[in-house]
DNA sequence: TCAAAATATGACATGTAATTCATAAAGTCA
DNA sequence: TGACTTTATGAATTACATGTCATATTTTGA
């Protein structure tokens, strides 16, 4: 919309910029920080190895403004679909559906996401972590509050901490992801959120 | 026992080995495999970096033994740990305890199972995951065998397929063992392992 | 049209890390 | 002890990646 406010020469910069981005989105998800050089994406970005640094500073700050990007356009989508609804279960069904499309929209996002959330953030020196982990933290705030919420009204019993709640459906929906990437047809990522819900919802052994 | 047996030269060299595999665990687990040369592996072990050589035939070679080592201690810790009992309610408590426990006896071993398990594999090029795959694969299956003994005995709702419940109380433990890594004070592992397994045992909307 | 300004280029300087191997050191045993 | 075998060493080799910068190319506007 305002991009279109932008003199032409910045939204020239701004596109190539984002085209750097999406080259180096397929080749960092595919082999990982370390295994990616700039010439690589630079050739396949079809820019000069020194053009990558006009617009970043080093490898690092493109990698970060990746995976800030990413993050952002994951969590805003998250966030808006826990909103799309005042009924506390529908926002459980809404996130867990948007989880999935989401991440069906952009498969490669997703071994960057779990590279990043899960243990190998250390393959950037930097404090990209802390960064990620506020959104992280603040995104579960969210969705803990629905749990609570659905406490305080009475729609949900209180078999566990809200917190931990938020923390378990997003660890479950996680994990359905993960054995979607490993083996789609065999374990795809549920149509009906309720499959995951249930778990939640109903009790294994309560009567 | 047996390694008694072996001549004194064998056993030096498994001794040496093994502290090699030490020092290189304490140092890919804090800053990861492309973080840390072979000369800073070899120095800290106290050897020359020729000798490194002698044990593994390259630095990959070096991290895949690491890794098998530890996931192998792991998963057959969290096997025995659910044979352990006859009773399912049991076994998936005495899980739910032993994995606890067995991280928190090597917290170290936490990252390097996070960044194997998820995504991070990606760090090394050979074919490392397919072998801790089938391994994991093969401890979910088990796990799923007592969520479907105990629907067969009536002791279990069937609330969802038993590998999906398999999936999701490794995944739930994984959070909580997260949230402790983070937040030590804040967050620990629950000493009770009914706070994990109400979120499955227990109905959040149901009667 | 053309020269000044802006931008893009990629060969190169620099650094670092994996792996090798000629040599030194340690161990063996008659 | 001393000759011979085995093992350990770390300097040197090789390879490759980041980031720079003098130069070439393109754009601008008079």
């Amino acid at each position: 919309m305002e991009e279109k406010r932008l003199p032409r020469k910045e939204r020239e910069f701004l596109r190539h910029r984002q085209e750097i981005l999406e080259t180096a989105l397929e080749l960092f998800s595919e082999k990982g920080f370390h295994n990616v050089s700039m010439q690589e994406i630079a050739q396949k970005a079809e820019f000069a190895v020194g053009t990558m640094y006009k617009f970043f500073e080093n490898k690092e700050d493109l990698y970060k403004a990746l995976v800030m990007e990413q993050s952002d356009k994951f969590h805003s989508a998250l966030t808006e679909s826990i909103e799309a609804s005042d009924d506390e279960i529908e926002k459980l069904q809404n996130y867990v559906r948007a989880k999935g499309e989401v991440f069906a929209a952009n498969v490669q996002m997703i071994r960057l996401y779990f590279a990043e959330t899960r243990g190998a953030s250390f393959n950037v020196r930097a404090g990209l972590d802390p960064e990620i982990r506020k959104r992280y933290g603040r995104f579960l705030e969210t969705l803990a509050a629905v749990f609570a919420n659905g406490m305080k009204k009475k729609r949900f019993k209180k078999i566990a901490d809200p917190y931990h709640l938020a923390v378990a459906l997003d660890s479950l929906c996680n994990a359905f992801l993960f054995l979607w990437l490993e083996t789609p047809d065999q374990h795809p990522y549920p149509e009906d959120p309720d499959v995951i819900l249930n778990i939640l919802f109903k009790g294994l052994v309560d009567p």
